[in-house]
DNA sequence: AACAGAGGCAACCGCGGACGC
DNA sequence: AGCGTCCGCGGTTGCCTCTGT
């Protein structure tokens, strides 16, 4: 069966020649695509208006990165997914020149197996040993809201993130554990979190605080955040002098080991050089981290800080 | 050299949402 | 409100190339 656009012409199919090519490219070049149902009668070509875009979003596009995906991108790939996702399109708007289906190819062919050789399962990101009981009563009853719960936290988030498969601090959290950690509480919401994970948990909070979709990642550094409307962002993480942590700070525990710090202080961050202004991360080389989200729209922006706190032994299994 | 199997990747398919009439 | 069209997305397919025997 045909595309419904295209069932009533007569349209080649299959690979692409390099006439082909250029009759689209010249076309688009020109004319620009309009609507794509008319591209192909308008180029001269005997394809259907979706094999058209298809071909230009994938391959024709001049701003398009060819060749080999960096470890950067193998590692943004893989840090995005575990807060998204198999939601493609939204992956590789954080990999500029990337597209969903080539990010989606990379995953399947090369991360995915990648991820399993290091013990992890690739949907979930967790270790394959103890994520199937997490995994089926999440898929069974799934969490859609959450706020972090200040009170009831005594156990250590399990990191997800890092590749040695058997960390001395990590630890299996059953859902009454985790249910203890987070409760639910909005429904303006929709973030839908993983609560095994650190970097989930935070990335709701700040979302919950900015109407944004902040992504944190892990680096060689430390922390980032990748923000959901900046293609480029991976430079885009600044250090802090630990000192410009804010002096007025509500502690939030949200399990042994690591606390976040909620901040609203009036203080203006300095984000220079810092084009989208959106994230901030700061090491004070004692095992603290603090994050600070400025909301570059804003001139005097309201300040969330999220400070977490965690030892030496952590920081190490974070950058490995 | 010939063949088979595996892997990578480009392209296709079907679905759902947005939009206009 | 209902219908048709278009677009974008994620899943899947199938072809081509590579590698091992």
């Amino acid at each position: 069966m045909g595309h419904h656009c295209c069932s009533k012409q007569k349209v080649k199919r299959g690979l692409w020649s390099p006439e082909e090519d250029e009759k689209l490219v010249r076309h688009i070049t020109t004319q620009g695509h309009g609507c794509w149902s008319s591209v192909p009668k308008l180029a001269g070509l005997q394809r259907c208006g979706k094999s058209c875009r298809l071909r230009w979003i994938n391959y024709l596009r001049p701003d398009l990165k060819r060749g080999s995906f960096t470890e950067q991108e193998e590692r943004t790939i893989i840090d995005v997914h575990r807060i998204l996702g198999n939601r493609w399109a939204q992956i590789a708007k954080h990999l500029p020149g990337r597209t969903d289906n080539e990010v989606k190819n990379f995953w399947n062919s090369c991360i995915k197996k990648k991820l399993i050789a290091q013990g992890l399962d690739p949907n979930t990101h967790n270790l394959l040993s103890s994520s199937s009981h997490q995994q089926s009563s999440r898929i069974a009853n799934p969490v859609q809201t959450f706020t972090m719960d200040t009170t009831t936290t005594t156990s250590r988030i399990a990191n997800p993130v890092i590749n040695n498969p058997n960390p001395p601090y990590m630890k299996t959290l059953h859902d009454d554990q985790i249910q203890s950690l987070i409760t639910t509480t909005t429904s303006s919401c929709d973030n839908n979190i993983n609560p095994n994970s650190l970097l989930s948990v935070l990335e709701f909070a700040c979302s919950r605080e900015t109407n944004t979709t902040p992504i944190f990642s892990s680096n060689s550094s430390g922390f980032s955040i990748l923000n959901d409307n900046c293609a480029s962002n991976w430079g885009s993480a600044i250090e802090l002098p630990f000192e410009q942590q804010s002096q007025h700070q509500t502690s939030q525990q949200i399990c042994e080991g690591y606390t976040v710090n909620n901040v609203h202080d009036d203080r203006l961050i300095n984000v220079a050089g810092d084009k989208e202004g959106e994230n901030i991360s700061a090491f004070d080389g004692s095992g603290n981290y603090d994050f600070e989200f400025v909301d570059s729209a804003l001139m005097a922006p309201p300040v969330y800080n999220y400070s977490v706190k965690y030892s030496i032994d952590d920081q190490l299994a974070w950058d490995c």
